[in-house]
DNA sequence: CCAATTCATGACCATCGGTCACACTGTGAA
DNA sequence: TTCACAGTGTGACCGATGGTCATGAATTGG
C-alpha cells in the first residue's frame, strides 16, 4: 500500500494536471504559464518542478492520457470491423473525437511542431502514439487490403490527411467538412491499394 | 526620389529582415529573440520596434516575401498545363520546393498553429496567401476537371493533404516519399473528380 | 523517539518582450 | 544660411516569465 506521503503526492501531481489541462485548453500550450498552473491548483510555482521537468514533460503525460481515452472509447467499435470500408470508418470516428475536440487539437499541434525540433521530445512523442501510428494503422488495414498493398503507406497517408484536416480545421476556413474528409480517406486506401494490386490500372 | 532618411530607413529594415530569416531558419520563430535579431544586425532592441510592432508583423512580412519568391519560379510551368494532371504536376512541383525548404516550413506550421488563436492573425496569413489558398488551386483546375466538381474542394483536399505531409516531413519519420504524396494527390482529384461527375460510381 | 527522506514554499536570478525619454541627423520652408 | 521639426537609433528601464534552491514542515522506517 502507498504511504501517506506517496499518496499525497499523488494528489498534488493530479491537482496540478488537472488545472494545466483546464488552461492548455483554454490559452493553449504556449501561452500558459507555469505560476498559472500552479496558482490555479493552488500550489507554489516550485511544486510543479517537484513532479516534473517543465511544461513540456506535462503535456507529454496529459497527450499520453488523452489518447489512452480515445483510444479507449474506439476499441470495441474496430474489433467489428470485417471490411477495409469498416476499419476506415472506425478509424474516422476515431479521429471524429480528435477533430472535434477542437482546443485539444490546437494544442496537440503546437506541441507537435515545437518537438520537431527536438530530437528527444519526437521520440516521446512518438511513443505517446499522439500521431496515428502508421504501424498501428498498418496493424488494422493489413487484413483487410489485396496482398501486396503497403499498409504503412495507407497509414502515413491517412496521418497526413487527418493532420491536414486538423490545420484547416483550427484555422476555421470553413472549406472541409468532415464527411468529405472521410470520404476523401476513402478513396485514397482504396485507389492506392488498387493502384498495387492491379498494376495494369 | 527617395530621400536619404527614407534610403537608409530601407536598408535598416532591410538589414533587420535578413538577420530574423537567418535566425527563425535557425532557431525556429519561437526560439529566436528580439535581442537576437537586433544584436546580430547591428542595432539595438528598440530599433526593431521602431520598423515593426513585433515579431509577428516582422515574420508575416517575411512569409509573405518567401511566398512571392515560390510564387515567380512556378508561374511559368502553371501556364502551360493543358490538363488536370499537368496542373497538379505543377502544384505539387510548387509545394516541393517548400517541402524541401524545411527550416522553413517548420516556420510556417509554428507560426500558422500560433496564429490560430489569434482572429487577427489569422486574416493577415490569409492575405499573404501562403497557404495555397482553396479559391487560387480552384482557379488552377476549374478548367481541366469535369463540370459539377467542387473545385474548392479539391483544393483544400490538396491543401490538407500537403499541410498533412509537412508535418510528416519535418518529423522525420520517413515513411512518405514526396513522389507518394503526389501520386495521391492525384489519385484524390481524379477520384473525387470522377465521383462527382458519374454519380453511378 | 529520532535521523533521514520527502514534499511544499517563495524569494531569488537571468532573461524576455516591450516602452520611452533622450540624442543625433536629415529635411525643407523661411 | 538658418532653424524648427520629423525621422531614426539607443539602451536603461519595467513587469513578467522559466527555472533554481535554501529553508522549513511533515512523514517515514528503524
Amino acid at each position: 500500500m502507498a504511504t501517506r506521503q506517496q499518496e499525497k503526492s499523488r494528489q498534488t501531481q493530479e491537482e496540478l494536471l488537472t488545472a494545466a489541462m483546464m488552461l492548455f485548453q483554454e490559452k493553449g500550450f504556449f501561452a500558459t504559464t507555469i505560476a498559472e498552473i500552479t496558482e490555479r491548483a493552488g500550489y507554489a510555482k516550485g511544486s510543479l518542478y517537484r513532479h516534473w521537468t517543465g511544461k513540456d514533460e506535462m503535456v507529454l503525460q496529459i497527450i499520453e492520457r488523452k489518447l489512452a481515452d480515445y483510444r479507449r472509447a474506439r476499441s470495441e467499435r474496430l474489433a467489428k470491423a470485417r471490411s477495409l470500408e469498416d476499419v476506415l470508418d472506425a478509424v474516422w470516428d476515431f479521429l471524429d473525437t480528435i477533430i472535434e475536440d477542437e482546443s485539444w487539437s490546437r494544442v496537440f499541434l503546437e506541441f507537435t511542431v515545437h518537438a520537431s525540433r527536438d530530437a528527444g521530445l519526437r521520440a516521446r512523442l512518438a511513443e505517446s502514439a499522439y500521431r496515428l501510428s502508421d504501424e498501428m494503422f498498418a496493424g488494422l488495414v493489413r487484413d483487410f487490403v489485396q496482398p501486396g498493398v503497403d499498409a504503412e503507406r495507407l497509414g502515413a497517408l491517412n496521418t497526413a490527411l487527418f493532420e491536414g484536416f486538423l490545420i484547416h480545421n483550427i484555422l476555421g476556413t470553413g472549406r472541409l467538412r468532415k464527411d468529405e474528409m472521410r470520404e476523401a480517406a476513402k478513396t485514397l486506401a482504396l485507389g492506392c491499394g488498387r493502384k498495387v494490386a492491379e498494376p495494369g490500372e
